[in-house]
DNA sequence: AAACGTCAAGTTCCG
DNA sequence: CGGAACTTGACGTTT
């Protein structure tokens, strides 16, 4: 298929959360595999609920598995729901679904604290294990943020490349870096060729923090596909505004169309994933299509 | 039953 | 140098 297959992340607002967990506090074995349980039936009922509705881009939460890379938790989970995570896998192929991981501002590849760095590799490791253990190929990505210290650039370089180093050849092999208010798209690309893995280029990260001027969305697009290769699977996108309103920065509560329209006519054509990062998650997904689909018609 | 403060985790900025 | 903001949904206690 060409052209922009359009995707949410985590959790469908007409179901049951995939992504509930518990206070370390009142940790408990039982209460894990209870918590697992749960979150892997809900899990399947929104990649039924996407398959019903031709939706074919997800991003999994990094909760699935509460404290999967936490002390707390050293369950082989992996073992213990070996067979329904292997059956939601054959759901997701069968589907022709991608999937991505996105793990939050916590884990930090480039942090200059090596406590630190071992949380992020021990995290990026659980991400790549939870794919894997579904059966899926090195197409399906956890995206990352490069992180800390934007003071200096060059340092911060040094120590992510280190630490992607001590990744899992696993985890190293679906790791993709995504530009944000921090880093901007050109020392994102900078450290990802340096890296030789992928980049997600994030629409409205771009926007707060532009570089790369006076580029447009189809070129920028185009760039960030330099660094995609066919085993890498398709080249993924975020698209997101601002919420009137709110600080700088902040998600929109839904897709606002003037600016969806405006970048469906730059790369509309293009063959991408793109993941909308709206409040209203599948909501606007299903707007955006029907209204692609009305344009389409005329 | 609804509201509200808190939660594993890091980094940066502000006072 | 300590503390809040950042983002966010769910938890868990309080009202």
């Amino acid at each position: 298929m060409t052209g922009l297959r359009l995707g949410y992340a985590c959790i469908n607002t007409q179901l049951p959360s995939p992504a509930r967990t518990a206070r370390l506090s009142n940790l408990t074995t039982e209460r894990i595999l209870e918590l697992v349980d749960a979150n892997l039936g809900a899990l399947e009922a929104i990649l039924c609920w996407n398959r019903d509705h031709e939706i074919q881009v997800f991003r999994l939460t990094s909760n699935l598995i509460p404290f999967a890379s936490h002390p707390a938790n050293t369950l082989p989970w992996w073992d213990i729901f070996g067979e329904r995570l292997s059956r939601l896998g054959s759901l997701i192929r069968s589907g022709d679904m991608r999937i991505s991981t996105h793990p939050g501002q916590y884990t930090v590849l480039s942090s200059a604290r090596a406590d630190v760095v071992a949380a992020a590799v021990a995290e990026l490791d659980y991400h790549d294990r939870l794919l894997s253990s579904l059966g899926l190929d090195a197409s399906h990505r956890i995206v990352v943020h490069v992180g800390a210290g934007v003071a200096d650039r060059s340092a911060a370089y040094d120590r992510f490349a280190a630490g992607y180093a001590q990744l899992s050849n696993g985890a190293a092999g679906r790791l993709v870096l995504e530009n944000d208010e921090r880093w901007p798209l050109d020392t994102t690309l900078e450290l990802a060729e340096r890296l030789r893995v992928p980049v997600v280029f994030d629409v409205f990260h771009h926007a707060l923090a532009p570089s790369l001027e006076p580029l447009g969305a189809r070129e920028l697009v185009l760039r960030a596909n330099e660094t995609w290769c066919r085993r890498d699977g398709r080249q993924e996108v975020h698209f997101s505004t601002q919420q009137a309103g709110k600080r700088p920065g902040a998600h929109a509560e839904t897709i606002d169309f003037d600016a969806f329209d405006r970048f469906v006519d730059e790369v509309g054509d293009l063959p991408l994933d793109c993941i909308l990062e709206v409040k209203d998650k599948e909501q606007s997904v299903i707007r955006a299509r029907a209204r692609q689909r009305r344009e389409r018609s005329e």
